[in-house]
RNA sequence: GGAAGGGUGGCUGAGUGGUUAAAGGCAUCUGACUCGAAAUCAGAAGUAGUCGCAAGGCUACCGUGGGUUCAAAUCCCACCCCUUCCGCCA
């Protein structure tokens, strides 16, 4: 959510960041402001009136005690009609609230100054390359043909179960899932100074409100019902991503300076509808409902934002360089952008038997959006309250991680190298049909 | 699911209709004492909204939402959450 305040008193500032979007999103500010005038009217009336009651109630107080009932009595009849008066007027200015709320919450962040300006994807400018796509002396698979030769994924069973767009790991397919979750909590533990956590894998709204999932992309995420009660639908969704729970660990709270910076990493389960999404429903494991994900979040002060973001993405690589992978970084256009962001890194691997680079983590500050709207403030040493800036980043999504990392690796004989930094992990050096 | 007891400020804990933003204690900050510290003494200190150039004023907030009343932490209704016990259960 955006601050007001900034809405009120840099309004052009605010529409023109908004417009580098390219989403119409800048419309919004006229009625925003609207509202909110008329919320502050209603305000200033209704709030001069509760004083005038609060003052004639003390007299009526001080006048009951001295028994002197019948100047009381009158008082009373003088503020009689005042409550009517108060509760249309807080009516009123609630009402222009809630529609000046319901308005911001729609607000995508505004794009930090240094976010070159863009319409889609293709004005993504490249930030660096690691690795090069390595030349095959043979015609490198698919991941799903890898799947099937060496029995790594069960793709007719798992839609028998689920539909389609879920997976059934087998076997050693199995074992590399688990192993590479392992292998990915390690590291940022051990390595990168964060702290694991296991979070629930289904929230209430609040959260999801929290980091901006809601209220625009509600039809994006699977709601539960508990038992068979029509009514209990959509108390708790499944989690699309493990930033949903972990980032607003500490909604509504007040942290001391000095617990900052906090990172947390966890390894969730991902749920997704991808309503309207290409490639959904289409064999592969690319785009699918539910994929694994070790997720990095940081909640830090403002001034040391962007370098911590810097430094996040710098752990995300790592991962794919201890894989021996080839990946590129992206930095994301203003027209590019999700929702929350202010800034976002992309990190591309390279897979060779797609013959495409597959985006395997996101890192993004979204600076004060999600803070103001869970309202997590820290207190300065100076006794300020302030917003931290949230940033998360996938450290990183595995099914994807999985296709990069068995279509890179696999040999002319159909067997798949495991890099030596999973070995220990998945105890083999080589998995083989 | 059943029964009982609870939700008050950073923490703890009083408070059953009228100077209660809310006693006391702990923690925090400032000052005094001290070479320094501890102890002690004095004082300060909630969150947000709104008006104002400012000083400051006003309003709201005692789990949440309604209701009664001139006036609600306090009375009434509904809901949520927590603890303990019972039942069921991985």
């Amino acid at each position: 959510m955006l601050d007001i305040k900034l809405i009120r008193e840099k309004t052009d500032f605010v529409r023109s960041r908004l417009a580098t979007r390219g989403a119409g999103d800048e419309a919004k500010i006229d009625d925003i402001l609207t509202l909110d005038e008329a919320r502050r009217k209603a305000l200033s009336e209704v709030e001069s009136l509760k004083s005038l009651r609060n003052r004639v109630s003390k007299e009526i107080g001080a006048l009951m005690g001295q028994k002197k009932i019948a100047e009381a009595d009158a008082k009373k009849a003088e503020t009689k009609d005042l409550g009517d008066k108060i509760s249309a007027l807080d009516k009123q200015a609630a009402e222009s609230e809630v529609a000046r709320d319901t308005l911001m919450l729609q607000l995508p962040n505004l794009p930090h100054g240094s976010i070159p300006l863009g319409k889609s994807a293709e004005d993504n400018p490249e930030i660096r390359v690691h690795g090069a796509k390595q030349n095959f002396d043979f015609k490198p698979k698919s991941h799903v043909e890898l799947c099937a030769s060496l029995k790594l994924v069960d793709f007719e069973r798992a839609a028998k179960l689920s539909g389609s767009g879920f997976l059934l790991y087998t076997n050693w397919g199995a074992r590399l899932e688990r192993a590479l979750i392992s292998f990915l909590l390690d590291l940022h533990i051990t390595q990168h100074d964060y702290t694991e956590v296991s979070p629930p894998l289904m929230v209430g709204e609040q959260c999801l409100v929290g980091v901006g999932q809601f209220p625009k992309f509600k039809d994006q995420y699977y709601g539960v019902a508990e038992g068979d009660d029509a009514k209990n639908l959509g108390k708790l969704y499944l989690i699309p991503t493990a930033e949903t729970p972990v980032a607003n660990i500490h909604r509504e709270e007040i942290l001391a300076e000095k617990q900052l910076p906090i990172r947390y990493c966890a390894y969730t389960p991902c749920f997704r509808g991808e309503a309207g999404a290409a490639g959904v429903g289409t064999r592969g494991m690319i785009r699918v409902h539910q994929f694994d994900k070790v997720e990095l979040i940081k909640i830090v002060k403002p001034e040391n934002a962007y370098d911590e973001l810097e430094k996040m993405v710098g752990n995300a690589e790592k991962v794919l360089q201890l894989l021996g992978l080839h990946y590129r970084v992206i930095l994301l256009c203003t027209g590019d952008m999700g929702f929350g962001s202010a800034k976002t890194y992309d990190i591309e691997v390279w897979a060779p038997g797609q013959g495409s680079y597959l985006e395997v983590s996101s890192c993004s500050n979204c600076e004060d959006f999600q803070s103001r709207r869970m309202n997590m403030r820290f207190k300065t040493e100076a006794g300020e309250n302030k917003f931290p800036h949230i940033l998360n980043g996938s450290g990183t999504a595995l099914a994807r991680l999985f296709v990069a990392l068995i279509e890179t690796h696999q040999q002319a004989d159909g067997s798949v190298n495991i890099p030596e930094a999973l070995q220990p992990y998945l105890k083999t050096e080589k998995i083989s049909p």
